[in-house]
DNA sequence: ACCTGATATGCTCAATATGAGTATAAGGAA
DNA sequence: TTCCTTATACTCATATTGAGCATATCAGGT
């Protein structure tokens, strides 16, 4: 130990002074590259070993790679090339997500192991076909979340398994004001006694389950086995990969709403009905038909091209465009979500 | 020894390889610590000597050091460490903000000297003395960028400098499809061309200003002379702690609006009169008074205390306190700016 | 006591925007 | 034709905004 500590010391020292102050630390790149194809949110992932994982088993993964300074001249040049390699796709739309180094130390690293920060991208693409060959697969992003889909209504899951395991959890509180404070963020994060489900809210509630330990992620870190309903709550990930992944979810509900970022996942052309269900699948509610064309058409969002498209099965729809000027017109362009439709 | 490697290979291939990827990442950490004391929104600064900057004299910047991953056990953490042996604060509300690498690179060290990114996070407190001792100070943030504040109005600086040197720039594009796109982004970022002013887009502004090579920084980077008007669009900082400050403007306008963050800001009590203060203080912008009050009373942020402050030289106003429940009632709840006043 | 000048706080009203439908149009299939 | 399907148009009660006018309550001067 203490001599590949040593060992390593040089590598470290060499660049003089600045180096010496902050040694042994890794920046990795993550990059959760979206699409929406037919209504459902996908994410890129790639299969990879993880040994906190179930006996080392193989486990879903964000492309990631380390930061080479020499060879990357951005950090986010860096992402996509690590991207492409990983992937084969080349990103178009990327935007910083977050910067994570809490959590996240490889648990048998040890305390003196390196210290590993990641910077974490979004990146939208429409969607494409993958080269067959990588071991990259896109996956619904609500296999890792199926507590986060309402378009068919509440999720069972909630009052079923959530929120029953959540109490066990504020059973556990100790004092009486953490039981309050636990209680108010059960209570705001899965929209429970009479709060509203906040969609932008999908990050506190990973965390929340992580904390309770109702995810198989928060089992594997602790040694501790994880509980029966940590099997129902969703397809877990490596590392920390699906709290990044919660970030980028509630990053992306939050922006649509007043960015026109929509469009990254969508041909240049499309019906207003399926710009509704792309819509839909990301914030994971249902809209309001006429309300919701009315807001874009009139918003000034979409423009009609003329052209139609014949294969709806019913009457055949108008194909719209992004309309860019809307840029110039209005301060926070984005598809205000109309206020959601009654359960199907 | 190889047990070991193999358990940190789907990290990163061994310690050692590891380093050998990526050497000398010096990871640094930012402070935007902002409060706001009578109308100024304030950004607190240290002085230090900047080599880049004109001959070596001394320039503010954010508070800033070295993650130390020996000691400092989370990012936000080793930033609140940082924050507090600096300038002597104890850190409240904190909340990262973004993740600066690319083009921050010290000049002098050359291409293979330490790649430095920089963490930065964002710091609300209410106003409180600084201890005498210190570097610190709190600065006007208007005095990096004076021609964010509109609240008496639209700045003169806009007409009269800025937007004559941007059409300079816009002169200078090559092709027809780069002036195009330097117009459209001038227009938008600065409100030109009915464009209407989008208090949230500082960060683009200063980015437009260093591309356009109007602010000084732009200039020591790159070792040409500042042109003339530099010196009137706004006081520099070191390094590219100004882009860092412009990003967190940005966001914290934005934030106000779905997020309960103001607050922060005040003590608990207060009038709804400071309260608007404080948030025009923020946006720049002037309020409609009467709708600002109703917005915040009857969207249920704030319930009077019963309380009145004898203070006002006019009317006493009542004392108002944040409605925590509001969290619970409303999933957005933050200060919806009604449509700002006409001109003063 | 009575102005005047500050603030603070209340109230009105027209113009828009929103939520929730109902109605009609235009295709394909039985 | 009659259904079924999807698209698109129009309606209408209600809520939210933008903009002001009006009143209340203090301090200070006369």
């Amino acid at each position: 130990m203490a001599t590949r500590r040593a060992a390593l010391e040089p590598v470290h020292r060499s660049r003089r002074s600045a180096s010496a102050l902050s040694p042994s630390v890794v920046v990795g790149l993550n990059a959760v590259i979206i699409a929406v194809t037919d209504e459902v949110p996908r994410v890129l992932t790639v299969s990879r070993t993880d040994h906190a994982l179930t006996g080392g088993g193989r486990a879903d993964a964000l492309p990631f790679g380390p930061l080479r300074p020499e060879q990357h001249h951005t950090l986010e040049r860096g992402l996509r090339s690590w991207a492409r390699q990983q992937t084969g796709i080349r990103l178009g739309y990327v935007e910083q997500l977050y910067t994570f180094g809490d959590r996240f130390r490889d648990p048998r690293a040890g305390q003196d192991g390196p210290w590993m920060i990641s910077v974490a991208y979004l990146a939208l693409v429409r969607e494409q076909q993958l080269a067959g060959s990588s071991e990259a697969h896109w996956r619904d992003w609500y296999d890792y979340f199926p507590w986060e889909d309402w378009r068919s209504g509440p999720p069972a899951l909630i009052p079923q398994t959530i929120a029953p395991a959540l109490s066990n959890w504020l059973a556990q509180a100790s004092g009486r004001s953490t039981l309050h404070v636990r209680r108010e963020r059960r209570d705001i994060a899965f929209g429970l006694h009479r709060t509203p489900w906040d969609t932008e809210r999908s990050l506190e509630r990973y965390e929340l389950l992580y904390e309770a330990r109702l995810v198989v992620e928060a089992a594997s870190d602790t040694g501790e086995p994880a509980p029966q309903e940590a099997e129902n709550l969703g397809r877990p990930m490596a590392l920390d990969h699906r709290r990044i992944l919660a970030t980028a979810l509630g990053r992306l509900r939050g922006k649509i709403k007043y960015r026109p970022v929509v469009f990254e996942l969508l041909p240049p052309v499309f019906t207003l009905s399926r710009l509704q269900r792309v819509v839909e699948a990301l914030a994971g509610i249902r809209l309001h038909k006429q309300n919701f064309r009315r807001l874009v058409e009139r918003g000034g969002l979409v423009e009609g091209t003329g052209q139609y498209d014949e294969e709806t099965g019913g009457r055949p729809a108008e194909m719209f465009a992004f309309r860019r000027e809307v840029l110039r017109e209005r301060a926070a362009p984005g598809v205000r979500l109309p206020g959601p439709q009654a359960r199907a």
